[in-house]
DNA sequence: GACTTGCCAAAGGTACCACT
DNA sequence: AGTGGTACCTTTGGCAAGTC
């Protein structure tokens, strides 16, 4: 049954835009939430339902903190089944039918899907990674949260259904505004286009979003730098004795690129940055910048990956999570704390063993003014 | 005929990538 | 961290053409 038109412009096709959560993949793991929205233009509200684990079965702890879903807000659960025939009323909804389906990274959710489905399945379904490995084959990462950042859309730090429904549906409308530019316009055009065969790409150079001509100009003097996002929104802030040297060092390795780097890079399209009179002055900007913005790539200083320490005012006290007592901080271990007290207290001795080296002194009088005023 | 070289395809292993 | 599918690379073997 074809309700729509196969021959409607991609743009104006009403899609439903499907994700899953679940314990671990197919076959071994079960569904913990489905989310879907209707899109057409616009994204309508994203729908999320969490789905009752089967008797016995548990959240595994991994899950769980990539998520935030815990055992308490499992109490609100609901039969998959009953999520199933939600979603499939609302795909009934659609113009054309089977519902036209887009998913990221598709061969994850499908097989928790069709299960659900029993042999009735009346969704068909697009990947959006699949699209967006074709049309931007040498981006270093396609994951969703990649894209999303590429095309200049945060997606929070807990992977949730509706906030990756809504992503995934932002990152198809970024993508269908690129198929139309390559005469990929409507529905049946897209299948066609992903059955055709890919030209083997045998060295696939990796291609970065930020200008060259960016990085290129940056100075060959101490700092701290901020890689941007296309809207502005701050993706890691970092210090450098050099500038010019340590943001183009990312762009030199083709390979062994941590993968948190890579779907940084993938999103970074531009970099601001503050010169200083010296690294040492770079290296207290750093932890205030940090602070200040909360960059979601910043993992060395953010207190999910390593035990932290903040310390007081006077420096007399010290906690692993910062308090009114001890609102100075984030640093990174209980030495950089201890180099940090002896150069607030001008302790040449301890310093001139620690990474601070000579330049101690130039920053004493900014490190006590810090001190002073830990806002 | 024996040997070398180049090409191709299949098989097997490994690295990569995305997900939770 | 664990998992699984895919892409890529290497190895292997068969075949044809060229050279001695």
């Amino acid at each position: 049954m074809v309700l729509g038109s196969r021959s409607e412009p991609l743009s104006q096709v009403e899609v439903l835009v499907v994700d899953c959560q679940a314990t671990a993949a197919a076959p071994r793991g079960h569904l913990l939430e489905i989310g879907w929205a209707q899109v057409r233009n616009t994204v309508t509200h994203p729908h999320a339902c969490l789905i009752a684990l089967p008797d016995g079965e548990e959240i595994p702890p991994a899950v769980s903190r990539i998520t935030g879903i815990s055992e308490h807000m499992m109490r609100a659960a609901v039969d998959r089944q009953l999520a199933w025939r939600a979603l499939c009323y609302q795909a009934a909804s659609l113009t054309q039918q089977p519902a036209p389906t887009v998913i990221h990274f598709a061969r994850f959710e499908q097989p928790f899907l069709r299960t659900l489905g029993a042999g009735l399945f009346p969704l068909d379904v697009v990947c959006t990674r699949d699209i967006a490995r074709r049309l931007l084959p040498n981006l270093p990462r396609c994951s969703l949260r990649a894209l999303a950042g590429y095309f200049g859309r945060a997606v929070g730090a807990l992977r949730r259904s509706a906030d990756h429904v809504e992503a995934t549906a932002f990152v198809w409308q970024e993508l269908v505004r690129l198929l139309e530019t390559k005469g990929v316009s409507t529905w049946s055009a897209l299948h066609e286009w992903l059955a055709a065969p890919v030209e083997p790409t045998r060295c696939r150079r990796r291609l970065w979003p930020m200008p060259r001509d960016v990085r290129l100009s940056l100075p060959h003097a101490p700092g701290i730098y901020r890689m941007l996002r296309i809207d502005g929104s701050v993706l890691y802030v970092g210090k450098a004795a050099s500038l010019h040297h340590r943001v183009n060092s990312y762009f030199r390795k083709q390979n062994g690129v941590p993968e948190r780097l890579l779907e940084m890079l993938s999103q970074a399209r531009a970099i601001s940055f503050d010169v200083t009179p010296s690294p040492l002055e770079a290296a207290l900007l750093e932890p205030d910048e940090i602070k200040r913005r909360r960059p979601p790539y910043n993992v060395a200083l953010t207190i999910h990956d390593r035990a932290l320490w903040f310390t007081s005012p006077d420096l007399s006290a010290r906690s692993p999570e910062p308090s009114p007592d001890c609102p100075l901080g984030p640093f990174a271990s209980p030495e950089t704390l201890d180099q940090f007290v002896a150069l607030a207290r001008g302790d040449r001795a301890a310093l001139t063993s620690g990474p601070w080296g000579p330049d101690a002194g130039h920053v004493q009088s900014r490190l006590r003014a810090v001190v002073r005023d830990p806002s």
